[in-house]
DNA sequence: ACCATAACAGAATGAGTATTCTGTTATTTT
DNA sequence: AAAATAACAGAATACTCATTCTGTTATGGT
């Protein structure tokens, strides 16, 4: 008789689209802004559902976090590392992001403004994590952009490290001002005019 | 005998320095973090005073919102409004923000950005209030631009209206980066390769 | 079929919050 | 000096929140 496997009563909920609508919510509000009954309510799934499989709410916050960056790496940024990858990759990974802030409700945030804002400040561990993870974004930019100059896209002297920052720096300042209402084309022509600077 | 002036106790506090106080509160923490305690704590003034002056905490934001943006004029942008504002200006606008970002406990932070993102969703007003200032910021930027193109240190065919709102953008993002530990370096590195796109 | 117990729904707890209320103090006017 | 009352300090209120607790339900092992 196994102890440790005994699940007498199966559990009604899948951990994985529950963590999809935490991602969604805290992007949305941010951490203080999203309560645990927030995420009780789109989610369906019990307080005790919720603190026995994430722990916490400062815990589901950094799964939420993981899987956010997880996301956004395999729907956009991964594709950078693709040889092929060209300034024009690059444009349209800006250019998803202008639309998640600008059409319908607007309702769609940004989880690294909202960490790095709220909870970077007093909680070492997550500033952290954020750090590495903003690292790896402006790393996949660079390799984006390395490819790129091989296509003679951009400029050889280009130092796409530096560039590569540039880019993830620019990515924040768009959600920034497409939350505070600036159209799409306002932020579509700094992504233009952004990337015409590494020409 | 006049009623509505009759003050038969003086105030104790002055409305301008509390403001201040809250302005920092607020920049630092954001909204929902920075609570009346907090405030009443860091700027020695009662309830009764803060209520009494200020309404109440939303309204009290938006003075400091007002404030803030106004402090953030007359310290840097207003100058770019002088006829030989120049790109070392802009630059100094720049450095001037990554040194508050990276310098002693970091505790400095960026109103605009908290209320984009904190409050900018639910409260219509206080988005458009906000989208007027950054347009200002943007303006400013723009003219800034347009004598240092009279100086030739900008490229004739520069757009300085979508330069500005880019300039601007930037500025959010290098907060974002600072909050997250990005190294004075780096950050002054970003702005660097964004004014070069100007030449 | 029955037991043990994990998963459940939602009430209870305790801490924190914005705002209002209360009794006190200080100052102008009479 | 006394009266009137604005400013004060802090208690009281009403609410929200994260988290825990409680009683119920459903299911795997016997």
């Amino acid at each position: 008789m196994s102890i440790l496997l005994l699940m007498v009563r199966t559990r009604t909920f899948d951990p994985a689209t529950a963590l999809t609508h935490a991602v969604e919510l805290f992007a949305s509000k941010g951490y203080s802004e999203t309560s645990m009954e927030d995420i009780v309510k789109a989610t369906g799934v019990s307080r005790y559902g919720l603190y026995g499989t994430f722990g916490n709410k400062r815990e589901l916050f950094e799964q939420a976090l993981d899987r956010y960056a997880d996301s956004m790496g395999k729907q956009a940024f991964l594709r950078l590392l693709e040889p092929e990858a060209s300034l024009d990759h690059i444009r349209r990974i800006f250019e998803g992001r202008v639309d998640d802030m600008c059409c319908e409700g607007a309702t769609k945030g940004c989880l690294f403004i909202h960490t790095a804002m709220e909870l970077a400040p007093r909680d070492d561990d997550l500033k952290d994590v954020l750090q590495k993870f903003m690292r790896r974004m402006s790393k996949l930019f660079s390799i984006g952009l390395e490819s790129a100059k091989e296509k003679g896209e951009v400029r050889k002297d280009l130092d796409v490290t530096a560039a590569g920052e540039l880019l993830t720096s620019t990515m924040f300042g768009l959600v920034v001002l497409g939350r505070t209402g600036f159209d799409r084309k306002t932020l579509n022509n700094i992504v233009e005019n952004t990337l015409r600077a590494m020409r």
